[in-house]
DNA sequence: CCGATACGTCAACCAGGCTGCCGTAACCGG
DNA sequence: CCGGTTACGGCAGCCTGGTTGACGTATCGG
């Protein structure tokens, strides 16, 4: 790379600068490109599309979610969400519960067969995740976090915080986050 | 963070790989969802969509590409593209030129119009992406590339070698790299 | 009690993927 | 030089998964 570097010298740096941004656009495409890949194979046999995994992916990791805080996550509208989840929940993958301090919310959890499901497609993307961790090594993972974690934007990485901290002391009783899930 | 690792000694270790993995699905989402997202207001207002941008970024990264190689990019079939492609010809953003070599060919590349466009395209993500660089660091950074390498898939990484190498000898000429963009 | 909220639903539309099929021009090997 | 293959374009039709707008019902809360 320093080499590449002193032959461009004649280039000023301002090149390469937007060489390496233009250089992230394409990672960004072909690593989310392949990385969801990885699952479909699944999806294909069940006919399902990736619009479900999402959801079974945010359900599972948000038990007794009620329908608005996913909405306000996936960022789709409620007729979207309406289509895959009618879908999940018709096929026994979710279960709708009414909430208790809030009777008008349904509040969204995965029945057994639904965290068989989300195992499943989970195990492809791991495999592929592990693979990449493995050969980056720790510290180039911590690097992949923070770089990721600056692109989203600021309601996405209060999210994030938010789940962490919450999966930090685990069995925290489903009623106590109910709410804590809400974007800003 | 050491502190949380330290309160949740009780639970095992596979408990920490695995949310790491699920945190990293979310980061890939997030991420991916608001990078895409900053080039929309432009596209909206053209009346163009992602995949309209997703051709001009390859057109533009690799002139004189022929059609057959940036389906091999994309990964979509030719009647996809083809709805896009016509639509950026016709309103001027790309030119089509018969191929020297094999006249079957057509070789595709920007307009001076087109690279315009791009370019305000580009800006809007470049902003996305030089804020997270900057707040994560260079090394950060570097780890960023070696995770998000290490999800593509083979033909995905040998493309952004090529790529890369080809930019390093700037000023090559069309033909010569015109075969070199082939897939595995 | 009444406005706001949570949720479900219907109808209609659109973008952007897909398949199958066909046609033309050009290349290339026997 | 002829015949199979390739590069490209185009048509018809289908599907997923987004979108809007409008409406109804149950529930909450001041």
């Amino acid at each position: 790379m320093a080499d590449a570097k002193a032959q461009a010298a004649g280039s000023n740096l301002l090149f390469l600068r937007e060489e390496e941004i233009r250089a992230a656009q394409d990672l960004l495409f072909f690593a989310y490109r392949d990385f969801t890949n990885a699952a479909d194979v699944i999806l294909q046999e069940l006919e399902m599309g990736r619009a479900h995994h999402r959801a079974l992916h945010f359900i599972g990791r948000n038990p007794g979610i009620p329908v608005t805080d996913l909405l306000a996550i996936l960022r789709i509208t409620k007729q979207s969400l309406a289509r895959v989840l009618g879908a999940l929940v018709r096929q026994g993958y979710v279960a709708q519960t009414q909430g208790r301090a809030d009777r008008r919310q349904r509040l969204l959890a995965l029945t057994p067969a639904g965290q068989a499901l989300e195992r499943r497609l989970f195990e492809r993307q791991r495999a592929c995740l592990v693979a990449a961790y493995r050969d980056a090594g720790a510290p180039s993972v911590e690097g992949f976090r923070r770089v990721m974690r600056g692109i989203m934007d600021e309601t996405a990485r209060a999210y994030m915080d938010r789940a962490g901290a919450d999966r930090g002391e685990q069995d925290r009783a489903v009623e106590d986050r109910t709410r804590a899930a809400r974007p800003a």
